[in-house]
DNA sequence: ATCTATAATGAGAATCATTACTAAAATGAT
DNA sequence: ATCATTTTAGTAATGATTCTCATTATAGAT
């Protein structure tokens, strides 16, 4: 999605959810749009530049978080590290590295895709699970520490 | 597994790194082994009571999962729970709760099974990773929140 | 059985990510 | 411009986890 119309998207979003497109928000929506994998506050922060706070960025996180604009990703040493949420960049999993911890987002073929949504229905049916999302995700070495 | 069984494999795995297996270590392993899914230290205290103090909880953890002999799963709120290793209790998938924030183990038929390896095996030669594990995170509500 | 070197424990302090709080600044509506 | 409300910055507080260190337990040698 180019930014553009990501900030329409995201502008759109946060109108309906009653909370505002601030300078700060925003420098954290176009940031997780440029990155790679899920960022940390903290990895935030040293992209953005102390421009926008540790404290703001924890705040901008929940509410773009609460309104549907981004989603946590829950990894090692107690971080959690916020994505674009789905509707935005797609749906993915995930690659992680047990070296570094870095986490790569992946988009698989649809084919593929169906497959695991099927396995996904199936296994919540037989434990009584209503599921509205899944990711799957692998832990092994990246390219750089293999 | 049994008990008896589980331990004595436990009782090799730490034999071959070094450590002891000691009572506080068996309570963590046992305690584990009757737990429905993953749990944190905080639970484990919960459930086993102040014989085990919660510093030593961590640390038979740590030494208990370089050992392989547990694995750690990263929950919201920075929650780190720990589960037996796959070697002991096989290979399973996680449906996690997003109201109360539970996490079940699943495991699901051979067939399917190795549906999913096959395509975290494609995935991963695709980005060129080296992946050595894999779990399927199925979020949604549990039969109780539903 | 005792000694000794090493491993493990308990209790609490220290650390790190995250959340809560409060006063000040920005915004939108009138 | 004024007022009510939202958002922010800075800092204190919290909670999970790790570290420290003095003490205790253990395995292996004697």
């Amino acid at each position: 999605m180019t930014t553009p119309s990501l900030n329409r998207e995201v502008e759109k979003r946060l109108r309906d959810h009653d909370v505002r497109y601030t300078p700060g928000r925003r420098q954290v929506v176009s940031t997780l749009a440029s990155s790679e994998g899920p960022k940390s506050a903290a990895e935030l922060y040293a992209k953005i530049g102390p421009a926008v706070p540790v404290s703001s960025l924890y705040r901008s996180l929940a509410v773009l978080e609460k309104a549907g604009v981004v989603a946590p990703h829950f990894g090692a040493k107690g971080l959690t590290r916020y994505e674009l949420a789905e509707w935005l960049q797609g749906h993915h999993h995930h690659l992680i590295c047990v070296d570094c911890g870095a986490v790569e987002d992946i988009a698989v073929p649809e084919q593929y895709e169906a497959q695991v949504q099927d396995l996904v229905d199936d296994i919540s049916s037989i434990a009584s699970f209503t599921p509205n999302n899944h990711a799957l995700e692998i832990e092994g070495q990246c390219a750089k520490c293999a």
